[in-house]
DNA sequence: CCGAGGCTATCGATCGATCGATCGAACGTC
DNA sequence: GACGTTCGATCGATCGATCGATAGCCTCGG
């Protein structure tokens, strides 16, 4: 079979997650969307709770992962930072509700499900602490309080996965660039605009996230 | 009375809205929090739903007015979106989770209590976009697509409620002008930094949101 | 000045519905 | 006949909401 049950639960948990929330999720919505019964679903996953947190952990271990890729031996602090935008950019377009359930349903999860999630948070987000910082070290950046700059830039490319929709007048490669553009210039960097391997960021989303980039 | 039953149910209902979600808060959790029984709950409210929508539409509605009251009079775009910004970033800062309430659970309201809250947030961001748009028209803004940049301005000053607190480093006026700042310089902005009148946006704050600015 | 009647505020008890989860059994395939 | 997969039936718990009743307070006719 083209598609197994486990893929199908976990594209419903995915689904209705992200668009009526998990507690407004209930078993037999999450049975319905996946095509079986509410008691066949507990063949493949534990509790409902444990159904999140493993959505989050993998797809917090694929953006990770992506991210660490992407910049990898990129010494440069604003090509990083460029990458790492536009990395983030296609990744919440391509997969909104993977995202929004990320992002969203993180205190949900009971204290001990949620440790490990935030650890693999803090890790991305430390990748694109280490770039700011650099930036700002090396004199290309400019900002007074860099911590902060990072928080409102990441909830700035997160919020992509609100409102993009493919069917916009934006394609994925403008959408990247333009986002990769409005940090650079919100860090006051004087550098030549562009994202230098743009083509690489699609590359490394699409064999990630499947080919639907 | 200093506090009546009725702010404390409104206050419960914000609270417990913004820290467990809508679905993830139970009628005995509201009574528990507002001091009273499930019973007595609903002298004070009509359904659930109905309390939410409630509290969006009011907070929505100080939003707007303070909005409009910041900006009325004021020809220059540039001057206008500095002051939308910094008083949207002490906003989120100061009810930040009146402001998750209205961010994050739009979408479990019904249609027909839907509709008057979006109308409400759209004539909100109709002014973002009216002071960039005007700014763009002038020459003192540059952005290839107005309508993605205020997305992701809006995005960015939201995020300031997921995680400012009031006992960081930050203080509301630094934080308002790092914001102010950064929306400038994201919109290539030249003109000269700082809030003209965030003394003003500090005062309707005030005077909207309560003493506690 | 009284007390009957109405109004506001509150509650314990309980409603039917739905929740997440489990059980034992039946299916097909090797 | 063993295993992976699916299901109908059903569990106790909890959900949002409503009921009738009670206690305090204000008003106003006598």
């Amino acid at each position: 079979m083209a598609v197994t049950s486990r893929e199908r639960v976990r594209a419903a948990a995915v689904k209705l997650f992200a668009t009526k929330g998990f507690h407004g999720t209930g078993i037999r919505d999450l049975a319905q969307e996946a095509e079986l019964s509410s008691a066949s679903l507990y063949h493949y996953m534990g509790t409902k709770e444990d159904l999140l947190a493993e959505i989050m952990h993998t797809a917090l271990n694929r953006l990770l992962d992506a991210a660490r890729e992407a910049t990898a031996g990129s010494p440069d602090p604003v090509h990083r930072l460029r990458t790492l935008v536009a990395l983030h950019v296609l990744a919440h377009a391509v997969g909104p509700a993977e995202t929004r359930v990320v992002d969203n349903e993180v205190d949900v999860l009971s204290p001990a499900a949620r440790e490990p999630v935030v650890a693999l948070r803090d890790a991305y987000e430390n990748l694109w602490a280490a770039a700011i910082e650099e930036g700002v070290a090396a004199g290309v950046f400019h900002t007074e309080h860099p911590a902060v700059t990072r928080l409102a830039l990441l909830e700035m490319c997160s919020g992509v996965a609100r409102w993009y929709s493919p069917r916009g007048p934006l394609a994925l490669d403008q959408l990247a660039e333009h986002y990769a553009e409005l940090v650079s210039r919100a860090l006051g960097c004087t550098s030549p605009p562009g994202v230098a391997d743009l083509r690489r960021c699609r590359e490394i989303v699409a064999k990630e996230w499947g080919m639907s980039v």
